[in-house]
RNA sequence: CGGGGUGUAGCGCAGUUGGUAGCGCGCGUGGUUUGGGACCAUGAGGUCGGGAGUUCGAGCCUCUCCACCCCGACCA
């Protein structure tokens, strides 16, 4: 490729408003374009980037026996309505009306077009275990895409579906994918991704993983043990309980005067955090008449995630309780007793003695309160935000917070949609069941953007050879000079047999050159200079390290071969 | 959806109390340069996000809509 010819220019100036460090080099060295909110072109070179990436997805899919399909990106209504999907999924799915009237929708996933491909297709248990995939363009209509390429409203995803007779089918094949994801990973550079149960945090758990790249730059947070294998996303990590155990006393009424807050109540009765009860307080959207009261121990905070998730519920916010009958800031668990609350507890309290919480009235809190003999509760549930420093709920070694990029997962769905669809096959004995389903993700664009944020230093990007749009970028500085133009022409023809090279033929001064082939982040740089031809050599640089090396012309061959071999 | 911010040339930005639209980079042409974003000359490029209003006159003031960015909510 010629540079001049390359559709894509770079810019100097660092783009206004962005403030990932993907963003800024994917837009500044010409690999992007943005087109409205979301939603991105990919130049040339961002699409060789991209085409490396799915090229090496699908090999590894075709290791694990997947059969590439391409499912469509508009679908009718009707099969959405099967697994109730098309109603309980909000906003992020677009959904329209065809020149018919007919209700129509964009793919964000494929479960139900896989399970509808696939049923009266595959009819035998003899045909199963059998996976398919496809390397598509998803649109979710996400609330708010940000940091370019990492949260985007149409992007390019490879998703598989597997077809299983049995779990112990489907287990297995899980643990291929989960090992032939770990292959993707590590082919296309990513270095620093882990994959955490997205089961329910505790360890054995394993009906779901999620891939997350540890970056700064990252959306979620995540839980991990620097000690043991521990990992958890932060929406259902746990720590293990620290509870101090203080006495038991009888129940009194205790005097607080206008002390409110957990806070206020500990500076007042110089008492612990850890000994009250805290109370929190949600409503639940669409249903106005009730009210949560989240109780947990007073050092503690709801995990809103974790309180939905027990609630199987969509939406809670914190509420204003003022004309509920809840007396704010002394509100208790003991003796509250009113129809239109839903009290739940946080597993921090169960069976604890010795504790203070609001007697719900002014003024007033209860000390001496003993869960068990006090507080009528049966729910207690882990609804506790995790912090920094907590203790590992596995080996009990102090946990730390890590910023991650989920750039893949892998599910395993069991019968949901094929019982819902009525998808069956047949069985050896003539009876007829739903397979079991597996399925798997990866985000081709938010690998892509996910490489950059960990892999580039201040001149530019530092792409991995296996997924670098070029391999060489050939420079040829003083092109005025006609050995150099000639000599460099020659090479380009004859380079260009055995590898990907970009020729920086443009007629410009050699500072624009040197620090554009940085910042595009091609692996090595090849400069033919007067000053290099003088000694019959080219002057190679690697963009990684750095490391620059003096070659014979007559060895550039063989030292290229070298030097781009993909480990 | 809530909070904050920004919209002026391809990119980055300035524009004073309201008075003829500017700078740097980039782009075209001619020339001089030549190993880390050279220089001279010259040229092209604008519905100042849209609409309405105030005014003799609006990039600037008012209202309104829109787009984009950031934080939060949301994320099959």
């Amino acid at each position: 490729m010629r540079l001049s010819k390359l559709v894509g220019e770079r810019f100097k100036d660092i783009p206004a408003g962005v403030s990932a460090k993907s963003h800024s080099l994917l837009l500044r060295a010409g690999y992007i374009k943005q087109v409205a909110n979301g939603v991105y072109s990919l130049l040339p070179s961002a699409q060789r980037v991209s085409l490396k990436i799915q090229n090496i997805i699908r090999e590894e899919m075709n290791k694990v026996d997947g059969q590439e399909v391409l499912m469509p990106v508009m679908m009718p209504r009707e099969i959405w309505d099967k697994s109730g999907r098309y109603t309980s999924i909000g906003q992020e799915m677009v959904r329209f009306k065809d020149r018919n009237n007919h209700e129509m929708l964009l793919g964000m996933t494929h479960e139900e077009a896989c399970v509808h491909l696939c049923q009266n297709t595959v009819k035998s248990y003899d045909q199963l275990p059998c996976m398919i995939y496809q390397i598509q363009t998803k649109i979710r209509d996400e609330a708010r895409p940000r940091a370019g390429l990492l949260r985007v409203r149409e992007f390019t995803m490879k998703d598989a579906y597997s077809f299983h007779t049995n779990n112990d089918d489907l287990n297995e094949y899980y643990n291929r994918v989960y090992k032939a994801y770990e292959r993707i990973y590590k082919r296309i550079g990513m270095k620093n991704v882990i994959a955490i149960s997205s089961d329910n945090g505790m360890m054995g758990g394993d009906g779901a993983h999620e891939f997350q790249l540890l970056v700064e730059a990252g959306e979620d947070n995540l839980i991990l043990c620097e000690n043991c294998d521990y990992k958890a996303n932060m929406e259902i990590a746990t720590s293990k309980l620290d509870n101090a155990n203080f006495d038991d006393e009888k129940l009194e009424e205790l005097f607080t005067e206008n002390a409110k807050t957990i806070d206020e109540l500990a500076m007042l009765l110089k008492k612990d955090k850890k000994q009250f009860i805290k109370a929190v307080c949600y409503a639940i959207s669409g249903e106005k008449d009730k009210v949560i009261v989240a109780f947990i121990r007073g050092d503690k905070e709801v995990n809103d995630a974790k309180l939905k998730k027990y609630l199987g519920v969509n939406d809670i916010n914190v509420t204003d309780i003022s004309d509920t009958g809840l007396v704010k800031g002394n509100i208790g668990c003991v003796n509250l007793e009113m129809d239109n609350i839903i009290k739940v507890f946080d597993l921090s309290l169960k069976d604890q003695k010795g504790l203070i919480c609001g007697a719900n009235k002014e003024e007033y809190h209860y000390c001496g309160v003993n869960m068990l003999r006090d507080v009528k509760a049966d729910n207690f549930v882990d609804i506790a935000k995790v912090n920094e420093g907590e203790l590992c709920p596995v080996c009990g070694k102090p946990l730390i917070i890590r910023k991650g990029i989920e750039v893949g997962n892998i599910f395993k769905l069991g019968t949901h949609y094929t019982s819902a669809m009525e998808m069956t096959v047949s069985m050896p004995d003539g009876s007829q069941i739903n397979p079991i389903m597996g399925c798997y993700g990866i985000g081709v664009g938010r690998c892509l953007a996910g490489i950059v944020e960990e892999s580039s230093d201040d001149k530019g990007i530092v792409w991995p050879k296996a997924i670098a749009p070029w391999l060489v970028y050939l420079c040829p500085l003083r092109n005025d000079n006609a050995e150099v133009e000639e000599i460099s022409e020659k090479l380009y023809n004859e380079l260009s047999q055995n590898f990907e090279v970009l020729y920086d033929d443009r007629k410009i001064s050699a500072g624009i050159k040197l620090t554009d082939s940085e910042l595009m982040g091609i692996p090595v740089r090849v400069v033919i200079s007067p000053r290099s031809l003088s000694q019959s050599q080219a002057e190679i640089t690697i963009r990684e390290s750095g490391e620059k090396i003096m070659v014979d012309l007559a060895n550039l061959n063989e030292t290229l071969a070298k030097l781009t071999m993909i480990d």
